[in-house]
DNA sequence: AACAATGATGTTAGCGGTAACATATCCGCA
DNA sequence: TGCGGATATGTTACCGCTAACATCATTGTT
């Protein structure tokens, strides 16, 4: 029997479910949700038909009819950086503890595509939203605006939110990093990155980070961008570059730290002395990070606290419950082994 | 006006969209749906009226009606192991050209957590499965073959699959490894890999290398395990702890990359002669080993193409089109700087 | 001019559950 | 013995949409 040709079987109903336990379709509703008063031995009964026949509930009429969806959507621009993974896992873990269940849509940064992709999941009408970052389409604003769950946006921390919000200001962390980077006297510094416009995060970061540079008086005196490939890799051969065409560098600051660990990686290979000749700095804090020889200067990005307090947030309001709207975390600079402090 | 107040507003339905343009709500059924014959000016007004409402359709009553749903489960043991959000961007991608849509489900590697996310998204009545792995509870088997839709076991390819099935042989990746180690010369074997009992498919990549070994009448002289933590780390320790203890092994075979780069990296920082005094071997290609000094000795564990062909399968089986129910991809061992040859 | 074929729209009856309400059934206690 | 109040179960009316069929113009054909 092939089963690509296995007539479309009848899926069970609760009818069947009943006829089998001989109740009615209420009260096998009931058992299966343990909800209001059935009698030991009618759930019993219940219970073994159900499991009998192999029944799987229709989750589609239960919400359509109930007006209630488990669902939260989660919505995040990749899945190859592993941020967006991590912060995945601390939303699972906290969901997991509650009746709701993340759905995750994938944008590949482009805004349109966040759009379609929220539209396709506002219409699954789930309990909550979760999307990173806090720059959408007007259309997309306008649906979070008028889809009447919880929105929680996260990562970034500046600008707008259009309902609750946690995260870490990119522009304040690269400020940060600017000034402890001026603080130990580096003065000829070297910027790398991806060359997204629509990764805002990055962006603001170099923001915030040039504009600390400023009033110290200093500005970037070189970059590099990249786009695709590995970013270990590209870390590596940016690296190489900017040293090569700018020998005077005394301090390369990364976008993030992948590519980071390439410039370190390219260093240490070279002889160069870290952080003696040049300081180097990321942003994140990725385990992979550990595992090297030396521990890069970066600044966590919260990742899992981030996604943690998000579905914290959708869990609390879907029970009713009031919360913080705005939650700001401040990561600290980790000076590791390759800032002079 | 606090939006954690906001009375609960009625949300808009084809009703509201029918009156506002002026015609039946099945008539924007159809063109919302871009089905059926509707006249230019209609179709219109119509969409007019949508977009001014800003009205979001209701898929759960859609797919009631209509018995569709346009979702694919994707059931995965992780997000932290780097493996299975690069087969999920690649189903995404795929499934992206067509009206499906992933919805991913993580089970920590737990059987009867595999199980109960199952259940969940079966409930959802799918249009097909990806599950990673062939071993599942007897409970889940039987979910799956009851459920009339595509169902499609990746990565894995030793086994009963329930019906499709797209991946590498595990222990026939252990097994040529083990058999080109030995071709070198190797002799004196070191296995390092997790304790996870429940990683079936490293556990058959053991078990295939054990079985070469003993073919040639070798056995591992000394292994280690590791749970939790960075696995670069751990691969560091781990090394250090193995060739402290058995000083004379020839070769470390790694049960996975990441811990692979971790011993590489240690034996390059003590100025071990990789791979003169000890060859490495890990398993999967992943990106990041691109950007190390030397190119760890692998086995693509083919998770691009896993990921897409498994859509592919989803997607062809949506429309009707038969296709190959068993694909075996044959990934060749790739022997990188730390193998000699 | 009569009529079939076609195109454009409307009507009706569910899809498979659940909320809300209605109806037994049983028990203890006055 | 009868009655109020739990406790246990059933009945009914939707939830918002779409398949299937019905209706009504419009057009070309002979």
């Amino acid at each position: 029997m092939d089963p690509q040709h296995t007539p479309p079987k009848r899926m069970l109903t609760l009818r069947d479910v009943s006829e089998e336990a001989g109740v009615s379709e209420m009260t096998v509703s009931r058992v299966l949700r343990n909800r209001g008063d059935v009698s030991d031995a009618t759930r019993l009964k219940v219970n073994e038909a159900a499991k009998k026949l192999g029944y799987v509930p229709n989750k589609i009429a239960g919400a359509l009819a109930s007006q209630r969806v488990n669902l939260v959507a989660v919505i995040i621009p990749s899945m190859s950086n592993m941020v967006f993974p991590e912060v995945m896992t601390s939303i699972s873990e906290v969901l997991d503890e509650t009746p709701l269940q993340p759905v995750i849509g994938v944008t590949n940064y482009q805004p349109e595509k966040e759009e379609a992709v929220l539209f396709e999941m506002l219409s699954w009408r789930p309990s909550g939203v979760i999307i990173a970052g806090l720059e959408h389409t007007e259309a997309a604003r306008a649906m979070m605006r008028n889809a009447d769950v919880p929105i929680v946006e996260i990562m970034d921390l500046d600008g707008d939110p259009i309902d609750a919000i946690v995260g870490v200001s990119q522009r304040r962390a690269g400020r940060e990093m600017a000034e402890a980077i001026i603080a130990q006297g580096y003065r000829k510094i070297g910027f790398m990155g991806t060359n997204m416009p629509l990764d805002h995060r990055a962006r603001k970061r170099l923001e915030g980070f040039t504009e600390a540079l400023q009033k110290a008086g200093i500005k970037i005196q070189d970059q590099e961008f990249y786009s695709g490939g590995s970013a270990l890799v590209k870390g590596r051969e940016m690296t190489e570059a900017i040293l090569k065409r700018s020998p005077d560098l005394d301090f390369l600051y990364y976008s993030n730290d992948m590519i980071g660990a390439g410039g370190l990686l390219y260093c240490l290979a070279n002889g160069i002395d870290v952080p003696g000749k040049v300081g180097l700095a990321g942003f994140n804090g990725v385990e992979l990070l550990d595992g090297l020889p030396k521990q890069l200067a970066t600044m966590d990005a919260e990742r899992h606290k981030i996604g943690r307090i998000a579905a914290e947030i959708i869990a609390a309001r879907a029970n009713g419950q009031e919360v913080d709207l705005r939650v700001e975390l401040k990561p600290r600079l980790q000076f590791g082994d390759t800032l002079k402090r």
